[in-house]
DNA sequence: TTGTAGGCGTTATCAC
DNA sequence: GTGATAACGCCTACAA
């Protein structure tokens, strides 16, 4: 096998040139004669010679990563959100170090410090909610950063998203066209959470807006899952004053919503209504199939590689990507009984 | 704003000591005054210093790094793995670099090549089939690797998963048991997908065993999608002759079949029963729920994790880490009608 | 306990 | 067009 640590010295001297030459072939670099060239590049193969990346990194200071720091890779949102970033990076040879923050805003800035040190030359958070210290150091450090899941983007950096808050109202406003008036919502955990706080804020400022009691309103807050949700819809229920309609922050949330109430016998819309969030592929498996509002991960993903790799004046025009959202109509919501 | 670039030089330097003590400060080396180590940290935190990774991985050659190459973050299957795998890589302050190689092997072997040249100390792949070149190359390179999602490692890498053709047997004489002899199977796409492969084999190989005719079992592939599930049900019914039960190699296939059989009238498992693999979050949300495999996704992620953290000579212990799959059994498998 | 100095593999700036 | 040579920021013997 042929020895590990072969470095570009060697491959020089096999081709019978110097370093330098031998660097400008690697680099594509234009003035280096067909004949010289084609012998590095041959010496280079035959020893299986890979650029060392840290060396080049540092004489350089052109690193090609990108970090990226999400709450979760288990929710399918988020997943496709990296799936697609991580696919257009690829395609132009930048890597992606990805960490994940579970919701902590503390944890999410010892990520941040760890990507600047790996050099990263951009990174991708979620939502506009993060320590003032985690944004100073990026500011600090010169490091871009691009904001996914939301509209608004804070500090220096840009928004590839939607409007979290505007999705709220949306929701009030469908299910209240629907002839609703006792409405419930089953919400995300929104501490630390930007994005799950601004559909809750939205769905009430719409009530009231229509002369409804937000106060009144039964609201419980779940994190992401099926079962969560399914107790979220039973606490409500047990609550008093049956709502005819639910909005859920999430499909997964809903999902459970309507499980627990196809358990208990309630009918799906009939009786209840049940709205979700997402349009995860899980969207069309539940029974009903779940009316929900459709959020562009793979576009966000996209858009946010998009304004990473566009050139500092690129961006300029590129200042906060605002995503519509629509609403995918299935059969989980009908009119109020 | 502190400048951006702050070398430990500067710290030294405010510090009012020299390069190498600094070093020693940053290293927890404990061979440095209290007095000074205290001066070092303050003169570090008020610089705003953080550590150039390019110049120490340069130098130490210990890049704390470690690579990821797995078909898609798509599927929750991969994104559940790699959840775990990055959260236990990061409690060590390991970073995780993750690619996708859309089940293509050409695609992989560059992103391999791509993860060695960042001086990753470790690359976790899905399965034991690659290109002898990818693995040839990690030698090379003496980067060890470990193979998710399969009992058995190819070339000088360890696997940390399941035996996916006993799963296929195992698949087969559970429906065999329940007494259906007409089956049928909706397969992943095999090419270049030795656990898709394997399941298959199982399950033939287990037919054959039992006195039944495997070239006269319908077979469809199909990528892992609901929509495509549901197409190979379709596909599979109409061809006649219809099976009494049908192994899914995966949850999403599993659900798709479902959602067909709904569709047209047919009742699971009243006259079919329908076998999933995976047991995702979605195995639960189906009419009826899903009897399926159990896929130990983050046991794998944290295994995988710990085989690559542990020393050279704890390794050796490690050989072959293969994981028990159990049976979920729920609502959509039953006696053959 | 602390300082000096050499070098990790590469790229960039000079000369030639 | 090609070749020396000096950094890039850091770690680590070796000295003191």
């Amino acid at each position: 096998m042929r020895d590990a640590k072969v470095t570009l010295h060697d491959v020089a001297k096999q081709a019978g040139c110097s370093l330098a030459t031998a660097s400008r072939v690697m680099n594509d670099n234009q003035t280096v004669g067909g004949e010289v060239r084609e012998r590095v590049v041959k010496a280079a193969i035959a020893l299986g010679y890979v650029p060392n990346g840290s060396a080049r990194a540092l004489r350089s200071t052109q690193t090609r990563l990108v970090g990226a720091v999400i709450p979760t890779v288990d929710h399918a949102i988020y997943a496709s959100m990296i799936n697609a970033l991580q696919g257009r990076l690829g395609e132009r040879k930048i890597s992606l170090i990805l960490s994940t923050s579970m919701y902590d805003p503390d944890l999410e800035l010892q990520q941040v410090r760890q990507l600047i040190e790996r050099g990263v030359e951009a990174v991708v958070l979620v939502g506009a909610q993060h320590k003032a210290q985690t944004l100073d150091l990026l500011d600090q450090h010169r490091v871009p950063y691009v904001q996914t899941y939301t509209a608004r983007a804070s500090g220096t950096g840009v928004a590839v998203g939607f409007d979290n808050e505007g999705a709220g109202r949306a929701a009030a406003r469908f299910l209240l066209e629907l002839g609703h008036r006792r409405l419930a919502m089953i919400a995300g955990i929104t501490q630390d959470n930007d994005r799950a706080k601004d559909r809750v804020t939205g769905f009430l400022a719409e009530l009231a807006a229509q002369g409804l009691d937000p106060a009144a309103m039964p609201l419980r807050e779940a994190p992401y899952s099926v079962v969560a949700g399914a107790a979220a819809m039973r606490d409500i229920l047990a609550q008093g004053g049956r709502p005819t309609a639910v909005f859920c922050a999430s499909d997964t949330l809903a999902a459970g919503a309507i499980k627990h109430c196809t358990a208990a016998g309630i009918d799906v819309p009939g009786a209840i209504s049940v709205l979700g969030f997402d349009n995860l592929e899980i969207a069309e498996l539940t029974t009903p199939e779940l009316t929900t509002f459709e959020v562009p991960a793979r576009d966000m993903g996209r858009l946010a590689a998009d304004y990473i790799t566009a050139s500092p004046t690129q961006r300029l025009h590129m200042r906060g990507t605002e995503l519509p959202i629509r609403l995918a109509v299935r059969g989980s919501t009908g009119a109020a009984p």
